[in-house]
RNA sequence: GCGGGUGUAGCUCAAUGGUAGAGCGGUAGCCUUCCAAGCUACUUACGAGGGUUCGAUUCCCUUCACCCGCUCCA
């Protein structure tokens, strides 16, 4: 399947906008119209039926260590700024980029020094130069250089100054030696010299470590939204829209424990809208600016948190497979270590075959992580950052805290063992758009039925669970006459109260068939003439096409049986 | 943020420095007894802004969005 035939589907069908469409639309934003947000609501309500409302704190699930308790949260968009200083996103998502301005990478300001020692072409000029033991510069031969420059630094560097400008540059750094020959010449120093065209008017420039180009002064990529509350805008007013709906139920943690009796092991569940400034949104909706989360916050004790993290980890992927995404395009990918991130014991992705991606690649549905006791730590103690194998607060220049942590005790009591300790985390954090994405990708079918006159005839048809179809089914009369509208409306009138259902008496039968089709619809029920004499409806299946008839008075119990 | 490509009706695609067409779709009606039938009528577009020009959808500039690559990100 093509993306763009889904992308023109849900725009005729009403899935999906661009945002803002009438003003030429904004990057990274979408409207769900009617038929996506029945499409989202029904993964969202599919979600929290089975994570939060529906799950039977009395039973221990196949899978688990133990019995649990699951509640729900929702919390505010905006929150205090210290969360996300204690939390790191203050600190992580303030990423400052600088772009090559020959060669036009993007790099990041803090990786340049580390980049440069591992450059292709540091390494290639290293060879011309004369080093000390300490690394540092023992001679500088021009020669050599300018050498270098016009064999093997043209194949390397083409970007380099001294590569394009070689007598120039090469004159800048003879003046620099002999106007002060009692300051040596350092290795970072050499490489600025040599990657600055026109030191009198740039000054020292940076090089890339891709081609040796010069690089832009760093920018601000900030990745989380800002805005101020109040009515003065200074830095005092600045908050940030969540990046994620996480820390919401951190922050919450002791309000949750003492007003609901839970006990551990127990998870809060929370869905709500999120916001990354991200560079670059792609793919449709996959990665937006404004998006909906599902997320559950796991605690546990530390010395069952492995088991608890294996559960969600399969739990969760079940839970797709459930409905409907195919074994072959779905995978569970543990994280390899050096992908964990500072504060995880062990990450799975959940990562379904998008259509938009490379054969053999994988996008991110949801990430399940083990956190361990980083999250409620940091908002007790302050920021922390990883030391050796220990979680330490991160200090300041002179020794303070960089971020300080609220103070308050995120300890939990254990009134059987008597025990006092900070809960573990198990973090199964799921994409509600990528997820509803996904489904419809999955769903998407094209297949050949025949037509009237027995001929095959290309179908549109979107294979959606039940549970997810935004109509259940729709309801038609045979032809508009001899009674049939009236009985086929006076069943809708019923079916309407159990479940989403739609009435269309308009043109043949068979178009109406195929409207529902593209729309995901499973089941289509049709009043014909047998109906008058003897009660019975016909029920069409949307993917194997069959029809069988039952009463309509049976009409509730069996449209709700197969809708489960 | 950079480079390349693309923007005409709800969708797919034409034509044009001088009144923008079609197919499909949608709406209404007729007809129609099970998979996009037929007939009639109606409906809808040059992404936005500026410039050149007597006149711009067409040429130029800017901008916005989408696709591909880089980069980033989960």
């Amino acid at each position: 399947m093509e993306m763009d035939q889904l992308v023109a589907l849900c725009k005729r069908r009403g899935f999906l906008f661009q945002s803002s469409e009438i003003y030429g639309g904004l990057q990274g934003f979408w409207d769900y119209g009617p038929m996506g947000v029945e499409l989202k609501r029904n993964v969202r309500e599919a979600w929290w039926r089975d994570m939060v409302n529906g799950h039977n704190a009395l039973d221990v699930p196949p899978g688990a260590p133990s019995t649990y308790e699951m509640v729900g949260l929702d919390c505010s968009i905006i929150m205090h700024p210290q969360v996300w200083k204690c939390s790191g996103h203050y600190d992580l998502f303030h990423d400052f980029m600088q772009t090559c301005r020959q060669c036009k990478k993007l790099v990041r300001a803090d990786h340049v020094a580390e980049m440069l020692k591992e450059s292709e072409w540091v390494a290639s000029l290293g060879t011309v130069l004369t080093r000390g033991p300490d690394d540092s510069l023992l001679d500088i031969d021009a020669e050599a250089l300018l050498k270098w420059a016009k064999s093997k630094g043209r194949k390397v560097a083409p970007g380099l100054a001294l590569v394009r400008k070689p007598e120039v540059t090469l004159s800048c750094l003879v003046e620099r030696i002999a106007s002060s020959p009692s300051v040596p010449l350092g290795s970072g120093e050499l490489l600025s010299y040599i990657a600055t065209e026109q030191l009198a008017v740039t000054g020292l420039q940076a090089p890339c470590p891709h081609c040796g180009g010069d690089l832009t002064e760093p920018r601000e990529f900030n990745l989380m939204f800002e805005s101020n509350t109040g009515a003065v805008r200074d830095d005092n007013s600045k908050v940030f829209l969540r990046p994620e709906t996480a820390q919401g139920i951190f922050v919450n943690f002791k309000n949750v424990l003492d007003s609901t009796r839970v006990s551990i092991p127990f998870g809060v569940a929370q869905i709500g809208k999120s916001f990354r400034n991200e560079i670059t949104p792609r793919n449709f909706t996959f990665r937006s600016r404004e998006f909906e989360q599902m997320e559950i916050e796991f605690f546990c004790r530390p010395d069952q948190s492995r088991a608890w993290y294996q559960y969600w980890r399969d739990r969760r992927y079940k839970w797709y497979l459930d409905l409907g995404l195919a074994g072959d395009r779905l995978r569970l990918r543990d994280h390899d270590a050096d992908e964990l991130s500072h504060y995880s014991v062990g990450t799975a992705d959940i990562e379904y075959a998008f259509p938009f991606l490379a054969p053999g690649e994988f996008g991110e549905l949801e990430g399940v992580a083990h956190r361990g006791d980083f999250d409620l730590r940091s908002h007790m103690e302050g920021k922390l950052v990883r030391q050796g194998g220990e979680l330490i607060v991160e200090k300041d220049a002179e020794g303070k805290p960089s971020h300080r942590g609220s103070g308050k005790d995120m300890n939990y009591f254990d009134d059987q063992t008597k025990e006092r300790f900070i809960p573990h985390v198990i973090e199964p954090s799921a994409g509600a758009d990528r997820a509803t994405l996904a489904f419809l990708c999955q769903a998407y079918t094209e297949d050949e039925v025949p037509d009237e006159g027995g001929k095959a005839a290309k179908r549109v048809s979107l294979k959606l669970h039940p549970r997810l179809a935004p109509i259940k089914a729709a309801i038609f009369p045979l032809v508009k006459k001899d009674g049939m509208p009236e009985v086929a409306k006076e069943i809708y009138g019923e079916l309407k109260q159990h479940a989403n259902v739609f009435y269309d008496e308009k043109g043949a039968v068979g178009r109406r068939y195929r409207r529902q089709d593209e729309v995901g619809t499973p089941y289509c029920i049709t009043v014909d003439g047998q109906t008058l004499t003897d009660g019975t409806v016909t029920i069409r299946d949307r993917d194997t096409l069959k029809q069988w008839r039952t009463k309509k008075d049976d009409l509730v119990a069996e449209i709700r049986e197969r809708l489960r």
